[in-house]
RNA sequence: CGGGGUAUAGCGCAGUUGGCUAGCGCGCUUGGUUUGGGACCAAGAGGCCACAGGUUCGAAUCCUGUUACCCCGACCA
């Protein structure tokens, strides 16, 4: 107990500040948000917005240290950027517009337009063309470890998604693409090591730009049921992509040779492939389907595809260059097609409306599709002959099942993955707008390429966790736990010679280095162990009456049922041997 | 942005057909008994019942508005 002697020694349980709970806060869903705020680690503020205790804060500095351990080791350079940026930084790329939804914008007192960084392209851009002066200057990469504010719409419950975070992002600056590619694959590497010391499985898929832009990207994912991403993995090969990104062999159907006469059907009612497939006495993959979408002006885009897929609409909104697509209301399809929902086709549409195709109908002779007239369908219809040949493209989600598109063979198959880390070959997008440029060995202005980096530090906790836990709690890997071992002493209170044992123990263990958390509460033998399983220390050393009968000090594993006694001799050398 | 739900002690909840001094469990304080898997007894402290209006002799409870939080949807021709 302190007893109100100062140094406050923060390393006792019983000064800890915040305290473990029973039960799970109302309205977490997510196991991590439910274990993290019972154990202390989290609390909330408002939506999305989350203080981090002093357990958690511990985790979230060792993430931090391991990162910056691993930069350092590859020569890339610290740095720290502000929070708060002018809004006139955003309107030279544009995204002030187009990041506009998640953007928190507000007018200092002295009328000036501020912007809370949602992330540092822009910032480092601005520093990269005052001091990137030559090509002698190049490669370079810098990162900082800062906190980012994303006003999403829609946050979800724990640190799995919030609007304020914490995140590693780094930029790297290269003369050209070779050089990017190199930047980008000694970050790859620098994540991989990063992720194995942290303790956690995430793995490389190929992913979506998204607002980011750029030519390439990969995103490193947790599995985990949570999760908001879909991943497609072949249960064969290394092929392994987001949803979003992902392809597949497309089996080819046997078509007519000869083109035939276009007829209208009845369908009264049908609408839906399932029933039109029914309807017409075919399978559903032999169908295609024509979805309507608008663009943010107005504009109609008829996506057609075979009718056993789905239309992807990240990758649709790519074909069409990236503008904000989203699916036509039900007045605006009648408006446009003289339909009720479900019978658009691409036959008869207005001009305005453009035409995409999806790969997977590419070869099609003599298909049905909708008649733009409620009721009827069209079959027979061919591309060309009866409506305008569209642009054909890959705009289908990959669905479990179909064949892997790298080593031809393996099924794929879907799973949800929390994405804690993403990787861009940004190229000259931010270059270009902002004028980066340097000049070369031969005194050529050369635009630079870039870069960037980012793992998302809170959510990378909160994946560890969804990972790693039981039923009594959670199991951190040994190199984030918030400490190494949790020391308990048990009877204390009634025991003044045992009580002198325990404090020796917990200053030897502090004095040979080992991160020590000291249970020396008077409380039930019981509760101590709930609360060393629910907090999740990797060891857990126990000192009473009856482990001193036995020899020593019990040592248990959080991830191992069965303990055993360590001479208190051998115990800083099991301990170092354990943790090194 | 659309739909649904919730708001009462630090946490989790009950109480809500208008009624008396607003309860329970956990946690907290004090004393005592316990002491290796969430102990027990006793005595306490702690609430502007989210906020603002209204109805009423009387409102946590009914009405109106506001705010906050959670969940679902933004998935298909």
């Amino acid at each position: 107990m302190n007893n109100g002697n100062f140094p406050l020694l923060p390393m006792l349980q019983s000064t800890l500040f915040g305290k473990t709970s029973k039960e799970p806060p109302k309205d977490a869903t997510a196991l991590s948000h439910q274990l993290l705020t019972q154990g202390c680690f989290i609390a909330r503020v408002t939506a999305g917005i989350y203080s981090f205790l002093p357990l958690g804060w511990r985790v979230l500095k060792k993430i931090d240290s391991i990162i910056r351990d691993e930069f350092e080791q590859r020569g890339i350079q610290d740095l720290l950027m502000p929070i708060v940026h002018p809004a006139s930084l955003w309107e030279e790329t544009g995204r002030a517009e187009t990041m506009k939804d998640i953007i928190a914008r507000f007018e200092s007192k002295r009328g000036q337009d501020l912007i809370l960084a949602p992330t540092h392209e822009e910032t480092v851009s601005d520093l990269a063309r005052r001091y990137l002066n030559s090509y002698k200057d190049l490669p370079v990469i810098v990162n900082q470890n800062q906190l980012k504010f994303r006003d999403e719409t829609r946050v979800q419950g724990g640190i799995l998604r919030t609007r304020e975070f914490i995140m590693q992002d780094a930029y790297s600056f290269d003369l050209d693409k070779e050089g990017m590619k190199k930047s980008y694959e000694l970050m790859k590497e620098a994540y991989i090591a990063i992720f194995n010391r942290i303790g956690v499985t995430a793995i490389p898929v190929a992913a979506d730009s998204g607002a980011m832009g750029g030519s390439g990207s990969e995103e490193f994912v947790v599995l985990a049921e949570v999760g908001e991403d879909t991943i497609v993995i072949c249960e064969e090969c290394r092929y392994r992509a987001n949803l979003e990104k992902a392809d597949s062999l497309i089996e080819t159907i046997a078509q007519d040779k000869e083109m035939k006469p276009m007829e209208n059907v009845e369908g009264k009612g049908i609408i839906g492939v399932e029933a039109l497939a029914k309807h017409l006495g075919v399978d559903a993959k032999q169908t295609t389907k024509t979805l309507l979408f608008q663009m943010e002006e107005g504009s109609l885009i008829a996506a057609l595809i075979r009718g056993d897929y789905d239309i992807n609409e990240a990758k649709l909104k790519n074909t069409l260059g990236g503008i904000e697509i989203q699916l036509a209301s039900p007045e605006r399809i009648k408006e446009v097609t003289g339909a009720e929902i479900g019978y658009a086709g691409p036959v008869n549409l207005p001009d305005s409306v453009k035409i995409v195709a999806d790969n997977s109908i590419k070869d099609r002779v003599n298909f049905e599709c909708g008649g733009n007239e409620t009721n009827f369908h069209l079959v027979n219809v061919n591309f060309e002959r009866d409506f305008p040949m569209p642009d054909f493209a890959d705009i289908r989600s990959v669905k479990a099942g179909d064949s892997c598109p790298e080593c031809k063979k393996g099924k794929l198959k879907q799973e949800n993955g929390i994405e804690v880390g993403h990787i861009f070959q940004l190229g000259t997008k931010y270059s270009d707008s902002m004028g980066i440029q340097v000049p070369d060995e031969e005194g050529t202005m050369r635009v630079i390429e870039m870069g960037c980096y980012g793992i998302g530090m809170t959510r990378v906790m909160a994946a560890t966790v969804e990972q790693r836990n039981d039923d009594k709690g959670i199991v951190w890997p040994k190199n984030i736990a918030p400490f190494q071992v949790h020391l308990i002493g048990l009877n204390l209170h009634t025991d003044e010679s045992l009580k002198m044992k325990a404090k020796e123990l917990y200053e030897d263990l502090k004095k040979s280095g080992i991160e020590v958390l000291f249970d020396d509460r008077d409380i039930s033998a019981g509760k101590k162990f709930a609360d060393a399983d629910l907090i999740g220390i990797p060891i857990r050393l126990t000192i009473s009456a009856r482990s001193l009968e036995n020899g020593g000090i019990e040592w248990k594993e959080r991830n191992q049922e069965d303990s055993r006694i360590v001479a208190q001799k051998d115990l800083i050398k099991s301990l170092t041997s354990f943790l090194s």
